[in-house]
RNA sequence: GGGCGAGUGGCGGAAUGGCAGACGCGCACGGUUCAGGUCCGUGUGUCCGUAAGGACGUGGGGGUUCAAGUCCCCCCUCGCCCACCA
């Protein structure tokens, strides 16, 4: 009878393994670390809308591997996992289907988990969280209670971002392009009472501590979030209006960056949409302003945001005082200028300013040059010159350079009281309230008596109503307002009738800390324990998309600012290094049921086995770069596996006595895995998965034509390869690993073992391939010891038959030599 | 319009200023197999050449250097981000 050889059987591995894990649960994070030295190895949790994607494996991939290679390093590691389980979807779902959205929400956190499980990821499942459950938003309510306190969550009225779709409002950052980021429907505003975060108290040291994450997070990132906080220095300079006979003179404020072109300035404009051009505008305008007004309300933020539109606008009858020369120039509103960013009031400088100077030519307003540009007039060529030059046209500060110029005419117009440095931020001010149910309640309670009372902290969590299905349908205001029951409380403060805050908050809040609860997840005393924090945060690395660069990952920087002012913990930035993936493409489009382009990863994986799609993923390229499934090879990756089990099965058990084995094979082996070790650490997973290709061809080699499977170097080596493949293939790891001899089930998984460290003697090489050039090109190889001398190289390498040759009869102008690896010749 | 990043075989991608194309996919040929697939081996940048060998070659052009995919300048193309922020 023939026997069939042992065939590498992914399914029956994925099987046998899996079980194995559950019942070891061997990926625990240690208590205060045993003396180990400590890594917290974050990925971005999960939002429970599904099951995992093609996009999920990805990410996940990459984030097990670093939290794999750190256990193996001996580090205590903490890599947990949770859900970001609030949000609009599962309220969505809950209104289709006439049910709670807590039953949507845990049905798929279920099925991601499994799904995890299934992909053999190493967290900690005893640390798992889902921001939806009042155990862990009663601590969300406790950090908008302690943010109330400090003044950093207040209510007020302000035209803000209305998506009509999702009958809520948005965070500026949520709207992208004019579009809702969640639903695509098109932003209105509307004019409403909502709660905020004082984020812009914060906006310079979000700035300024940039620098600490500088060369540790993506330089995309931090350039992403510059541009948000868009921080603007320059002055603010007071123009006083011309009043009608009868009324007293006001004065209005504008922000310039450019307070050395003051002598420029020829007109002045307000936001049309602003309190203060309805103000301003005389009887005579007052017509000619209102139908002005409408025809910009009209407009979508979209069309008003349009560069290429044509500028429009209508004069207010009124005239400004220009503070450095009492110049008087013509007031008028347009919509080019934002009424909510500085002082909704700006000074025109047309020769300089490129948005000022379409305006002039379109309205015909004077142009005049104060920088000297030496370029054509820009009244001419329609052109703003906005570079540097020396003034003119600025009377005493005529020939001054811009720095010079700024400098002095701020410092004089503070001396006259007419103006001040100032600096202006492009962020706004973060608003946290939703109109919507599936989030944390408000812990406020208003009353007719007492106005706003916290909700007292023993009286925390306030849990959600039981509401579902049709109840919670938008209705414009919060569904939560129509469980009256819940709405009516007695005041805390004065014990008469209130009612309760009916806004929940943006899930952004809920994902602003919990890399701090996963230290102590279940602690009772607090949102976390400090003994806990202090041992694991901050983050050492953080893997996730790059998507969150200015919502996710601004909002966590700050509340960490904030609970660090609060002198809760002792650092300002929580994640000290940042990996951001790239995206799953599929034929050069990112996958999307229109396109009917999408890949479902369950049938990748019920394809091709865990380990398979994860190492393509790795091997397609490095993290960062985009993945094109229609590029990769599943199939390949199979193959590899199979390869390096069978490595494994034919060195199988038995242990070699003694002895260091095959010389060659050692030094191979030693050369390969050091290569891993660095690729790995510099994040470069596909260059080593090729070394690991190279390791597993090698121990084929020696077995089938070199010294057999039973030599200790052979041994040595397939050991290594079962270790560090584990990083990127767990299942055929620990395969591999139980086929060498280990005790699996007894608690020696692979996961669990030794990083290799190879002895620094073998990776000295013993002779050196010294490329000898001519010209730059190569011309011959010599085989030379590694410790030669410049001398004898340079002998050698002139006395070489090819080097003759391409020599031909030329002399010999230089050689450079660099022992041992190369020379070149240069001839005459 | 502004900013940032990237362009390397048929494809994904390697390469501290020092042998361009590691590793893989694909393809070709050979072996194994009743056959197909699997598996094993060999080859595979382009051009000239039976071969030995040679010429060319990292988007285009210029420069620095003994030596450039890599550094500098200009241009082209693509991608991403921001976009009337005074």
């Amino acid at each position: 009878m023939n026997e069939d050889p042992p065939r590498y059987d992914w399914r029956a591995i994925q099987e046998r393994w899996s079980g194995v894990w559950e019942k070891l649960d061997p990926y625990r994070a240690g208590g205060p670390h045993e003396g180990k030295p400590k890594k917290y190895i974050l990925d971005m949790f999960s939002y429970p809308s599904g099951d995992l994607h093609m996009g999920h494996a990805e990410a996940f991939a990459i984030g097990d591997a670093i939290a794999r290679y750190w256990m193996l390093r001996g580090f205590d590691v903490l890599h947990p996992i949770g859900w970001d389980s609030f949000g609009l979807p599962a309220e969505n779902a809950a209104i289709r289907k006439n049910d709670h959205p807590a039953d949507y929400t845990h049905a798929n956190i279920e099925t991601q988990a499994q799904s995890f499980k299934r992909y053999a990821m190493s967290f900690d499942w005893s640390r798992r969280l889902h921001t939806s459950d009042s155990s862990y938003y009663r601590w969300t309510q406790w950090l908008f209670l302690r943010f109330y306190e400090r003044g950093l969550a207040y209510r007020k009225a302000s035209p803000v971002n209305w998506c009509p779709d999702d009958q809520t409002v948005l965070a500026n950052e949520q709207v992208v392009a004019g579009k809702c980021e969640r639903c695509g429907a098109e932003v209105t505003k509307r004019n409403l009472t909502q709660w905020f975060f004082k984020i812009t108290d914060y906006a310079d040291r979000l700035l300024d501590d940039m620098h600490q994450l500088e060369g540790s997070w993506p330089e995309r990132v931090l350039l992403m979030q510059r541009n948000w906080i868009g921080r603007s220095t320059g002055a603010e300079v007071d123009f006083t209006i011309e009043s009608a006979p009868d009324q007293p003179a006001e004065t209005v404020t504008v922000f310039t960056t450019r307070p050395d072109t003051l002598y420029g300035a020829t007109f002045f404009v307000v936001a049309a949409d602003s309190p203060l051009a309805g103000q301003l505008v005389t009887p005579e305008q007052r017509a000619a302003f209102d139908a002005y007004l409408a025809q910009v309300r009209r407009l979508t933020d979209i069309e008003r945001q349009s560069t290429d539109r044509e500028k429009t606008g209508v004069f207010l009858g009124r005239r400004a005082v220009n503070p450095v020369n009492g110049e008087r120039i013509a007031v008028w509103a347009a919509d080019y200028v934002l009424a909510d960013y500085g002082t909704g009031a700006i000074m025109a400088v047309p020769a300089h300013d490129q948005r000022d100077l379409d305006f002039a030519r379109a309205f015909g307003l004077p142009v005049r040059r104060v920088v000297d540009s030496r370029g054509p007039d820009p009244a001419e060529t329609g052109v703003a010159t906005t570079g540097d030059g020396l003034l003119v046209n600025s009377g005493p500060y005529d020939g001054l350079g811009k720095d010079v110029a700024i400098a002095r005419i701020t410092v004089d117009l503070a001396a006259r009281d007419t103006g001040k440095p100032a600096v202006n931020y492009r962020l706004r001010d973060w608003l946290l309230s939703r109109q919507r149910f599936w989030g944390v309640p408000i812990p406020i309670v208003h009353c007719a008596q007492c106005g706003e009372v916290p909700v007292p902290d023993d009286a925390l969590p306030v849990v959600l109503p039981d509401l579902r299905g049709q109840d919670l349908a938008p209705r414009g205001v919060s569904p939560l307002a129509s469980a009256t029951d819940w709405v009516q409380v007695t005041c805390p403060r004065c014990g008469g009738p209130a009612t309760r805050d009916t806004d929940t908050m943006d899930t952004f809040v809920d994902s602003s800390w919990y890399f701090l609860r996963y230290c102590s997840p279940t602690y009772e005393l607090g949102p976390f324990d400090p003994e806990a924090v202090r041992a694991w945060m901050p983050v050492d690395q953080y893997v996730g998309g790059v998507e969150h660069a200015i919502l996710h990952l601004l909002y966590s920087r700050f509340f960490t600012k904030v609970l660090f002012d609060m002198g809760l913990i002792d650092f300002a930035e929580p994640f000290l290094a940042q990996l951001n993936q790239g995206q799953v493409i599929n034929q050069g489009k990112s996958m999307s049921k229109s396109l009917g382009n999408g890949v479902d990863l369950g049938v990748e994986l019920d394809a091709h086995g865990v380990d398979a799609i994860r190492l393509t993923m790795l091997f397609a390229g490095p993290p960062e770069d985009d993945k094109d499934w229609a590029d990769v090879s599943p199939t390949g990756s199979g193959k590899f596996l199979a390869r390096a089990w069978r490595v494994w099965s034919d060195v199988g058990a038995v242990v070699p006595s003694g002895g260091a084995g095959d010389h060659d094979v050692c030094r191979g082996v030693a050369r390969l895995v050091h290569e891993v070790t660095g690729s790995v650490e510099g994040y470069r997973f596909n260059v080593a998965i090729a070394r690991l290709m190279e390791l597993t061809s090698l121990l084929r080699r020696a077995i089938d034509s070199g010294p057999g499977p039973s030599d200790p170097a052979v041994r040595e080596g397939a050991e290594w390869l079962t270790v560090q493949l584990s990083l990127f293939a767990p299942y055929a790891a620990e395969d591999g690993w139980a086929l060498l001899g280990h005790h699996v089930e007894g608690g020696d998984v692979v996961g669990r073992a030794t990083w290799p460290v190879v002895d620094p003697s073998l990776l000295v090489d013993e002779a050196v391939t010294c490329v000898v050039q001519v010209s730059g090109k190569v011309r011959a190889r010599l085989q030379v010891p590694p410790g030669i001398d410049e001398g004898t190289l340079r002998g050698l390498a002139l006395a070489d038959e090819g080097v003759r040759r391409a020599l031909g009869d030329r002399a010999v102008r230089t050689v450079i030599v660099r022992p041992p690896g190369l020379v070149n010749v240069v001839p005459a």
